[in-house]
DNA sequence: CTGAAAGCGCTTACAG
DNA sequence: CTGAAAGCGCTTACAG
C-alpha cells in the first residue's frame, strides 16, 4: 500500500493530473462539480500530496527546525510541546536539534537545518554564543527566524520572551516584603541576556527598597545546576551567616540550596528563605515546596511558531516583514520556602 | 546565497551533472582525478545534495519519526536525546511527535509520519493503546519500526526495553533485605506491559521471600502522578498502619509518597521506606533522596536508532530482516529513602 | 473549464 | 571514462 499519488486519482476519475491538483487547491478555474468529485475522493482515500515533490516546485518544505540549548530540560520540553502543537494546526512538522549550550554546535545545527530546507527556524541561543553571524545569515537568506526565551539583542528578528528583569524584581520584592534584608543571588552565566536581566532585576529591587548591594553575596552558577546551588549555600552558611534569603536564577540551583539547608537542618524559610525561577515540576514536590516564578513555556513555543508562520505568509505575499517582540506574562508562585 | 546545486558545481568545473553526482557518490566509473576535483570543490563549498530532490529518486527521506507518549517527561527527553545523537551520525533528521498517551492520537501521528515519507518510525506506545493494527500496517508497508520502553507483545518488530520484571524484583528484594515485611505497591495502569511486568516482579519477590500478597495493598496509579502517590499514601496512613514500605511503579508517585510522609512528619525510612523507579533527576534532589531503579534512557534511544538503521540497510540490500529484542541493564540506586 | 508540458534538483540506466 | 536523457510527484504558466 504505497501512498496515493495525484496520478492515481487522475486515472481513477478520468481527469488530468493538472485538474486534480488544481481542484484540491481550490483554483477558481475548475468547475465546482469537478472540485467536489475530486475532493470527496481525496478525502475518502485520505490523500495527502507528497510534500517532497511539492517542495521541489514550491520551495516550501512544511518543516521547521527548532534549536534549543538542552534537550532533557523541563522548560524546553514544555516549549517544544507548544511548538509541535501549534505546528500541527498548520500541517507543519518539527525537527528538533540541540546545541548542548555550545556555540559551535549551534552554528552546525543551524547549517544542517538550512541544508534540509526548513521553512524557518525557531531558536533559543546557547549560553556560550558570543557571535551571531550564523543567525544574521538566516535573515540575509530570508529564512524566517524567531528567537525565544534566550535571545540576543544583536539579531534583528522576532522574539518571544518574558520580562526577566521585571520578574526577578518581583521575586526579590517578595522576599523583601517577607522581611528579608540580606539577600544573596545565585546568578547565571555572564553572557546570556536573561541571566543579566534577572541580575539587574535583583539589583533594582535592592535599590528601590534601600538595601545595600554587596557583590560578595552574588554567586555565579555557570551550569545552573543543583550542585552549584548546594555548594554556594554551604559557602553562605560558613562565611555569610547574616544572609537570610536566596534568590536563584533558576529552580535547579534553588533546589540545590534547599537540599543543602535540609541536610544541615537549617529551617526554611525561618532562617533562610529560598526563591527559584521557572516553576519546574520539581519545585512543588520538594519539601519545603519552592516559591518561584512561573514561565509559560508551552505558550512561548506556540507564539514562536505563530510568528514564524505569519512571517512566512507575508514573505510569500512579498509583504515586508515587521519583526515582533512579544513579552509574555509571568506569575509569582508563593510556596513554603518563603512563607 | 541559495544552497548550492549539482548544476552549479558542474558548470563551475566544466563537467556534466551526471559526472558530478557520480563522483560524489564514488561510482567506480569516474576517474580518480575527476573525483578528487569534484570532492575537493564540494568540500570547499560545503555542498550537501538537496535531500528532497534526492528523495524523489531514491525514496529515502533521511528522516525518521519518533512517537512518544509524552513530550515533557524527563525519561522520554532522555531517550529523544539519545535518538537525535545517534541519528546525527548517519545524517538523519528526527521528527518528534507525541501521542499524549492517547490511542487515537498515536494512530494519527503514525499516519502523519507515513504521509511525510519517513524512512522509519521509533515508537513507545501510549497507555491507552489496545489495538496495534496501525503498527502492523507499518510492517506490511515494510517501514522499519522499532519500539522502545513501552512496547506491545502483539507487534512483530524489534524492541529495546529493560527487564521490568527483574528490575522490580530487585527493588522489592532490596526493601525486604532492609527488613521490610509489609510492602505496598503503587502500580501503573492495567494495560501497558511494563506496569504489568513491574507488578509481576513485585509479586515474585513476595513469593520468593515467603511474604503474603495482599491485593488491598496494591494501588493503581492511572496517571502515574505525584498526586496519586500522595493520595494513596494518606490512605495507607489512615487504613493500613502496618505497611512499612512502598514500591512505586515510577518516581513520580514515589515522590508524592515522600511529600505526603514529610507533610505528616512520618520518618522516612524508619517508619516507611520508599522505592521509586526510573531515576529521574528529582529523585536525588528531594529530601530524603529517593532510592530507585536507574533506566538508561539515552542509551535506549541510541540503540533504537541503530537497530532501525541496520534494518533499513538490510531492506535496501534485500536481506530478510531479523527482528532484535534488546534488553538493557538497569541499576539499583540506594539512597536515603530506604537506608 | 480542462489538460499538455515544463521544470524543481537529484539519481541512474543507457549510449557512446 | 563522460554525458544526454528519463523520471521521481508535484505545481503552475500557458494553450485551447
Amino acid at each position: 500500500m504505497k501512498n496515493l499519488r495525484l496520478t492515481d486519482i487522475a486515472s481513477e476519475l478520468n481527469l488530468s493530473v493538472t485538474t486534480v491538483s488544481k481542484a484540491l487547491k481550490n483554483y477558481p478555474d475548475v468547475s465546482n462539480k469537478t472540485k467536489k468529485r475530486v475532493k470527496e475522493y481525496a478525502q475518502k482515500m485520505n490523500f495527502k500530496p507528497n510534500s517532497f515533490a511539492a517542495y521541489l516546485r514550491t520551495q516550501e518544505s512544511k518543516i521547521i527546525g527548532v534549536v534549543i540549548p538542552r534537550l532533557n530540560h523541563f522548560f524546553f520540553s514544555d516549549i517544544i510541546k507548544g511548538i509541535i502543537k501549534a505546528a500541527e494546526k498548520e500541517s507543519y512538522m518539527v525537527i528538533v536539534l540541540s546545541s548542548e549550550e555550545s556555540y559551535e554546535l549551534e552554528c552546525k545545527q543551524v547549517n544542517r537545518l538550512i541544508q534540509h530546507n526548513v521553512d524557518g527556524i525557531l531558536l533559543s541561543i546557547a549560553d556560550s554564543t558570543h557571535d551571531v553571524s550564523h543567525l544574521s545569515q538566516l535573515i540575509e537568506q530570508k529564512i524566517p527566524l524567531v528567537m525565544f526565551d534566550k535571545y540576543s539583542k544583536l539579531t534583528t528578528c522576532s522574539t518571544v520572551v518574558i520580562n526577566d528583569q521585571d520578574a526577578a524584581f518581583r521575586a526579590v520584592e517578595h522576599l523583601i516584603k517577607k522581611g528579608r534584608r540580606n539577600i544573596a543571588h545565585f546568578r547565571g552565566p555572564l553572557l546570556p541576556q536573561n541571566s543579566i536581566d534577572r541580575f539587574l532585576g535583583f539589583r533594582r529591587a535592592l535599590d528601590e527598597y534601600g538595601l545595600k548591594y554587596r557583590k560578595e553575596w552574588v554567586f555565579t552558577c555557570d551550569e545552573i545546576s543543583s550542585e552549584e546551588g548546594y555548594r554556594y549555600t554551604e559557602e553562605i552558611l560558613k562565611s555569610h551567616p547574616e544572609i537570610d534569603a536566596i534568590f536563584a536564577v533558576a529552580d535547579m540551583p534553588a533546589v540545590g540550596a534547599i537540599k543543602c539547608l535540609n541536610t544541615h537542618n537549617i529551617p526554611i524559610p525561618e532562617r533562610i528563605a529560598v526563591m527559584g525561577f521557572s516553576n519546574w515540576k520539581i519545585s512543588e514536590l520538594i519539601t519545603p515546596s519552592l516559591s518561584t516564578i512561573d514561565q509559560p513555556g508551552s505558550l512561548m513555543g506556540q507564539k514562536a511558531f505563530e510568528i514564524f508562520y505569519e512571517e512566512l505568509q507575508n514573505k510569500k505575499k512579498n509583504i515586508p516583514i515587521k519583526h515582533q517582540q512579544i513579552t509574555l506574562n509571568t506569575d509569582l508562585i508563593e510556596r513554603e520556602s518563603t512563607n
